[in-house]
RNA sequence: GGGGAAGUGGCGGAACGGUAGACGCAGCCGCCUCAAAAGCGGCCGGGCAACCCCCGUGAGGGUUCGAGUCCCUCCUUCCCUACCA
């Protein structure tokens, strides 16, 4: 036997000569078709593992496949490399935040590059380094200018022994994940960036996104939440306090029989009885160091009288103040109207601290006398609501609040869920927020001209406090503006602030009077195609929206003012059933595999196991069958390497035989498959995998029958071609070995031929009464008459039929002929 | 509590409303070999002695000439989201 495939020297070569060669570069070019194939930017852990691999072997196998389907395709990759693991390195072994992220990215650029992925390299953008976070600052200057960026006091979570902030995903059950202290809320000076301003955009745009999945746009509107109503105040009896809550349920106001507020709400301390005082101020002090998570969702519904009460404005019943646990200071106007007998929450709330009901709205015909069970939340007709009585719930909506704007108490109002996003971090590893504090102009931006704040090196980081507050060197400045004393701000940005525009740096990486160049995205924007977890379903993809709105507004991009035309999320790869995390110590780095069984099969066996939508379980066994492809592949191809070229896959031969033209059809079936999975954007590459084992099985089992058939010549010539998306290294060995000089990559792709496809003969089902009685082989394009004719000669179907009347044919023309008898 | 996706051989999975189980993994039998590995050929949902035939896509109902596929009810699993007034 000839020399068996050295995969290990053909991926290397390849892997080199395709860097050499540039063979990937991307480059604008008007006559073409753009083609953005972006992957989400990977936070470099370190490693690379197979769940990596799964996307990048779908994205690689996508841009490859259309750049042979001639579009100019750009392909880029590079770091998310600002972010708390470093810190926590730092934190741990005194690791230097900087090197360890360097080293990291080394190694997985190492690795990205081990998996023979087709990215232009020349793109690479690393978020850490002064010429990308400049863009960072830069940009948040702009936001700022806008009036997009701000500063205010908002409730963070604090952890009162590591002396620092956490987010929201650094507690665990109420706890800081570090030190296991119980997290406090506290009132810091925060800066948000005001993404409500795009809210309505934001949700009303997510109509045009027809090539994302519905569950991502599900959750962005779930998540944005905009809810209408109405708001409105109550007074408070014997006092000039007003209190304003917010409701969509404003048919319901006469039901309203207490009012609850948040306990940070401002008027509580101004409106609390004297009697009620030290109780309440026991009830907010207990509550204050609570987490959101923690009063809302592990907390039974609590509360307080406050001793005062509020006048209802339409009803002027007389109603009771409570301080409550479960009214969000955050949301509406931080009160709400309770309303027991038509909202759960508030039945709840009521029926524990013997708060009366009054049923409102009922259905028609309802006995209302009856004692409630639970709240009523639909909506009905109008009952003892004063004048609005009998009226439907829709009309009376309208009717009071009408009424409300009649009497100046109150108006139409939208509410979201979506708050400001807070931006600002405690932290050090991140892009420094380029503002200064000065004792005579104030908040000063710090001018285009002085960026970037550099991010000063060799900082000590203990993990208590805030590491750049705590370096004077840093701290420290001159105002921009008079030149006097002045501190810098010492809060970094979130890490999401760096990954919402990369993909426009990518267009124009080396710019550096701009973030990018109009002319330049005009060109490629949006991205066609982005790949990446749904775990980003809501943060970093509307984040993403509202950045490019932003820049949309101020014509730095033109066109769609949406970044991501359609967007794929791909499956998880669990091992032996789970999350691979390196706590369990479960990880499947790709090292070893590639190694052991090569690139080109582990990259096919991750495209076959599953639809990439799906999870897939990585085993041991299952890469087994892609090895053995990859080597029957060369085997198939052997003698037919090294020579003169024998047949060219652009012309198909005529050939005679069933099995010639059998595998002839394996061929452009596997070519079309791979095709049609790739425009219908369905990427369902594992039944193409297997398209293409039908190909390699009939090639082999026809080179043993006819070794010199043109059929198998032209079969073996036009292999590389169509698994060149899938097996990238195997496929150009073969293409070189068949006599070729330039790389397959830039080749088209073998188009199907509808010759090849076609088929001469058809199994027609024959079924009596809906069961199949018989098959017959058969022309395709037989009439119903003749198949009938066919068929009723069948021993079966004469048994079935028997004699019986023949009341109904059904015929699908080359599938099936059913007799209702 | 709310929202979404999905239930098909031992396993991963195929299947425009029209031959269920393509293709592969694992397993079994055979060939090759002194032997093993690799490779090649075959078998591989259940029932039956059986190539006939019958049953079979989580359960039950429905629509249809015909349902894994469409509709309803239920069960199970996974993911997301949780007091947003």
């Amino acid at each position: 036997m000839a020399d068996a495939y050295d995969y290990r020297a053909v991926e290397q070569k390849w892997q080199q000569r395709w860097d050499e060669q540039a063979t990937f570069r991307a480059r604008e070019d008007v006559e073409k078709q753009k083609y953005y194939a972006l992957e989400m930017l990977p936070y470099p852990s370190g490693d690379l593992h197979v769940g990596h691999a799964k996307n990048y072997s779908l994205g690689d196998a996508i841009a490859r496949m259309m750049r042979m389907l001639g579009y100019n395709v750009i392909h880029p990759m590079g770091w998310d490399a600002f972010g708390l693991p470093a810190e926590n390195a730092a934190i741990a072994h005194g690791a230097d935040p900087d090197k360890w992220t360097r080293a990291n990215i080394a190694n997985m650029q190492r690795q990205v590059r081990l998996m023979g992925t087709s990215y232009d390299w020349s793109r690479e953008i690393t978020t850490c380094e002064p010429e990308y976070y400049r863009w960072n600052q830069w940009l948040f200057l702009r936001l700022y200018e806008h009036g997009l960026a701000y500063k205010r006091e908002a409730p963070v979570n604090w952890c009162p022994h590591d002396h620092t902030v956490l987010a929201n995903e650094q507690v665990i059950d109420g706890r800081c994940w570090r030190c296991e202290h119980l997290v406090e809320r506290r009132n810091l000076s925060q800066w948000f960036l005001k993404i409500t301003e795009y809210a309505d955009r934001l949700l009303d745009d997510l109509e045009k996104l027809d090539g994302w999945p519905e569950r991502t746009r599900t959750m962005q509107r779930n998540w944005i939440g905009r809810s209408e109503g109405a708001q409105f105040t109550f007074a408070v009896e014997n006092s000039e306090e007003r209190i304003s809550v917010f409701t969509t349920r404003l048919d319901t106001l006469f039901g309203a029989t207490y009012l609850a507020v948040a306990p940070e709400h401002p008027t509580v301390s101004k409106i609390v009885t004297k009697k009620q005082r030290a109780a309440v101020e026991q009830f907010v002090q207990s509550l204050r160091s609570k987490s959101e998570l923690e009063r809302t969702s592990l907390m039974e519904k609590e509360g307080i009288f406050t001793g005062a009460y509020a006048i209802n404005p339409l009803s002027h019943e007389r109603v009771p103040i409570w301080v409550t646990n479960y009214v969000l200071a955050e949301y509406g106007t931080g009160a709400v109207m309770g309303v027991p007998a038509h909202d759960q929450r508030d039945f709840e709330f009521a029926r524990k601290n013997a708060l009366p009901a009054a049923m409102v709205v009922a259905p028609p015909g309802a006995d209302v006398s009856a004692p409630l069970n639970e709240a009523f939340l639909e909506d009905g007709r109008l009952i003892a609501s004063g004048d609005f009585t009998g009226m439907s719930s829709a009309r009376a909506r309208k009717a009071i609040a009408d009424r409300l704007v009649a009497l100046a108490l109150g108006e139409p109002k939208v509410n979201y869920r979506l708050r400001d996003w807070l931006v600002s971090r405690q932290r050090y590893w991140g892009t420094p927020i380029p503002i200064v504090y000065c004792e005579k102009c104030g908040e000063v931006p710090v001018p285009d001209d002085q960026l970037p704040v550099l991010l000063p090196a060799d900082v000590p980081i203990t993990g208590e406090g805030s590491p750049l507050a705590n370096d004077p060197a840093f701290s420290n400045t001159t105002c921009p503006t008079c030149g006097g004393p002045a501190k810098r701000e010492s809060d970094t940005m979130d890490t999401f602030f760096e990954s919402s525009w990369y993909y426009l740096r990518y267009l124009d990486p080396h710019n550096s009077g701009k973030p990018w160049d109009q002319e330049i995205a005009r060109y490629w924007m949006p991205i066609d195609q982005y790949i990446g977890g749904a775990e980003h379903a809501v943060l970093h993809l509307l984040y993403s929206r509202f950045f490019y709105k932003f820049f949309h507004d101020r014509a730095w991009v033109t066109g769609a003012d949406e970044p991501i035309t359609r967007l794929f999320h791909q499956g998880m790869v669990l091992y032996n059933g789970e999350k691979m995390s390196k706590s369990r110590g479960n990880v499947i780095g790709i090292d070893e595999i590639v190694e052991r069984r090569g690139v080109d099969a582990m990259r096919l066996f991750l495209l076959y196991v599953t639809p990439p939508e799906d999870t897939s379980d990585w085993t041991d066994e299952g890469i087994n069958g892609r090895v053995r492809f990859v080597n029957r592949v060369w085997r198939a191809c052997e003698p037919f390497l090294a020579r003169a070229r024998q047949a060219d896959p652009r012309a198909l031969p005529q050939v005679s035989a069933d099995d010639e033209k059998a595998l002839l059809r394996a061929v452009h079936v596997a070519a079309k498959s791979a095709v049609d999975e790739t425009l219908s954007r369905r990427f369902h590459y594992n039944t193409t995998v297997a398209k293409l084992d039908e190909y390699v099985n009939a090639l082999t089992t026809l080179e043993q029958r006819a070794p010199d058939s043109p059929a198998v010549a032209y079969a073996v010539h036009a292999l590389p071609l169509i698994i060149a998306p899938f097996a990238p290294h195997l496929a150009d060995e073969l293409w070189e070995q068949l006599g070729h000089t330039t790389t397959v990559h830039l080749e088209r792709y073998l188009e199907p031929d509808e010759r090849a496809l076609a088929v001469e003969s058809i199994t027609l089902v024959v079924q009596v009464n809906g069961k199949i009685r018989a098959r017959l082989d058969v022309a395709p394009g037989i009439s119903e008459d003749d198949a009938y004719a066919l068929a009723i000669a069948q021993p079966p179907v004469q048994a079935q039929l028997d004699g019986k009347e023949i009341r109904k044919k059904i015929f699908v023309a080359d599938k099936l002929l059913n007799i209702v008898a």
